[in-house]
DNA sequence: TTAATATTTCAACATTTATTAAATTGTTCA
DNA sequence: TGAACAATTTAATAAATGTTGAAATATTAA
């Protein structure tokens, strides 16, 4: 039998399933591949980079969520808005993912 | 400027989705982390452990989730019926998380 | 075969999330 | 000032999730 303690409260739990939540999205983790590749981005440059199909308020609403979860940071520069991944050790999460696609 | 270019197809990408729905949740990280140290483990005795406020119904529910995309496999051994995590893998999103906390 | 136990399924409902369009705010520049 | 642009907010609606209790299914044991 295979056994491996995981440390952890439930409080983080709590955060961690809040976190998950933000980006367990096709849309926001795309948002954040292409910021990983390029970051910060305006909301109109990362629209553009999302593909046809993306709406300049869907994406704002996206935005706004992994912000409001601690996913992304914001600074605002003249009349845009540049978003950066607030800690890109996140960004483990995909290779993570990938080993588990053919599980 | 960071960079990390991560080679991830949009198929791959709607995959991850599916299955980070499929934990985001308070109880199913629980679910995880308690078959993390005791797998495999029969549905009743998984309640027992995620404590007071569990129902089996709900249990069952959040179990049936996890299977259907592929975190989580079942064995039958008479009227018990076995959970076990498909890919241990996985648990590294816990250790993700974990140095994601404080951004 | 009936009773008891373990789990799933069903059905109803409340809550949350996603999507879209329109209205609004804030900024720059002529 | 006011036109143009970037982004957010609001509001309406559709879709997905979470929760609960009751009913149904399957297995074992009496």
């Amino acid at each position: 039998m295979n056994t491996t303690t995981l440390d952890i409260t439930r409080e983080q739990m709590e955060h961690a399933a809040k976190v998950l939540k933000a980006i367990a999205h096709p849309v926001k983790l795309e948002i954040l591949k292409i910021l990983a590749a390029a970051e910060p981005m305006d909301v109109t440059t990362l629209c553009g980079h999302v593909g046809m199909d993306c709406q300049i308020s869907m994406m704002s609403h996206h935005l706004a969520k992994m912000k409001d979860n601690g996913v992304l940071t914001s600074q605002k520069h003249g009349k845009q808005v540049f978003y950066s991944i607030a800690n890109r050790n996140l960004l483990n999460i995909f290779n993570c993912i990938e080993n588990c696609g053919d599980a």
